[in-house]
RNA sequence: AGGGGUAUAGCUCAGUUGGUAGAGCAUCGGUCUCCAAAACCGAGGGUCGUGGGUUCGAGUCCCCCUGCCCCUG
């Protein structure tokens, strides 16, 4: 925000819950009169019945870059999805779309059935992946299935990545693990003051396929298992932390050495000055 | 006050006829090529409430004390 304000830029959301309509609290999605103080694009823009993929959000967020930029304005990406940020960076596999009827047979399968039948169509990735690893097993699967192809073969190339082609100044937050954790902590149980039941029971009554994207957002399935107030905020806090942490893994590990890292805590006034000066380097 | 029960990892609990302890969750670390706020992998952690006793050996049997729970008054 105050980096928007100060450059006169926009903000793109790049983040897998903020893109859901249906979860503008349980997402932290900016609110109404941040949204009114700096233009912000990508958020609360998908129906959650309408599943959003790394590849959809990316060529999503080329266009909205492509527009701001040939507008003479700064696109600052934000959000912490490490896998939408590669793909938009470096491009993915051009994988076609994958047949309807097959993906809805795979994702209702067992893993060991989808394992088990990986093994023959695909015994390289059936060799790679976990035997409990239900995503990934899935994923090589229907894709074999649906384009007689194997994922790897698939992956020999990857295409559509705008990071040659812009001038990126990437900036990795890491603040200090106890300062996160007890913001995180704050910011679920504050959820629920601001309507956060109300919203997912909204969002409970549409009755979609629970293993849609919305549905697994954390805090849609810690308030519907109901109980008193403390025990959803017990448990999503809980999985609010556990995420925090694989999300500090992530951002340690995956991007490019080079990336600048801000290792202070946020909420200090002289904080966007430091990050600011890190960028400037 | 009397009777009964219970006390094992941060939490909830397993621990067969006594052979120096396990699980789930949490925590910590890691993986990650289109549902990623997902999915998955690994690691550390306990003087078994305290003090005695029996025994070659006790979380496991006996006694005292302490805490908690239930019942009776």
């Amino acid at each position: 925000m105050a980096l928007a304000r100060r450059t006169g830029g926009v903000i793109v959301n790049a983040d897998s819950a903020q893109v859901y309509r249906d979860l503008p609290i349980v997402s932290a999605a900016p609110t109404a009169a941040e949204q009114a103080e700096v233009e912000h694009r990508l958020y609360g823009f998908r129906d959650g019945a309408e599943p959003c993929s790394a590849a959809d959000w990316a060529a999503l967020a080329k266009a909205e870059i492509d527009d701001l930029q040939r507008a003479g304005i700064l696109p600052i990406l934000v959000g912490g999805t490490g896998l939408y940020i590669r793909t938009l960076l470096d491009g993915i596999a051009p994988v076609p779309a994958i047949d309807p009827a097959i993906r809805l047979e795979v994702r209702s399968a067992s893993v060991a059935d989808n394992r088990a039948r990986l093994e023959t169509l695909d015994p390289a990735a059936a060799a790679r992946l976990d035997d409990a690893d239900t995503t990934r097993i899935a994923r090589a699967l229907e894709v074999v299935r649906s384009t007689g192809q194997t994922l790897a073969q698939w992956q020999q190339h990857l295409a559509g990545g705008i990071g040659d082609q812009v001038t990126l100044r990437p900036l990795i937050l890491l603040p200090p693990r106890d300062w996160l954790l007890a913001r995180c902590d704050r910011r679920f149980a504050e959820m629920l003051d601001h309507g956060a039941i109300e919203e997912v029971a909204r969002l409970i009554a549409r009755r979609l396929n629970p293993a849609l994207p919305v549905m697994r957002a954390i805090g849609v399935r810690e308030i519907a298992e109901g109980g008193d107030q403390a025990a959803m905020i017990a448990r999503g806090q809980i999985s609010t932390r556990r995420y925090a942490k694989r999300q500090t893994t992530w951002f340690s590990n995956q991007p490019p050495r080079d990336w600048k890292r801000f290792l202070a805590p946020l909420d200090r006034p002289q904080a966007i000055d430091d990050a600011l000066a890190l960028l400037a380097d």
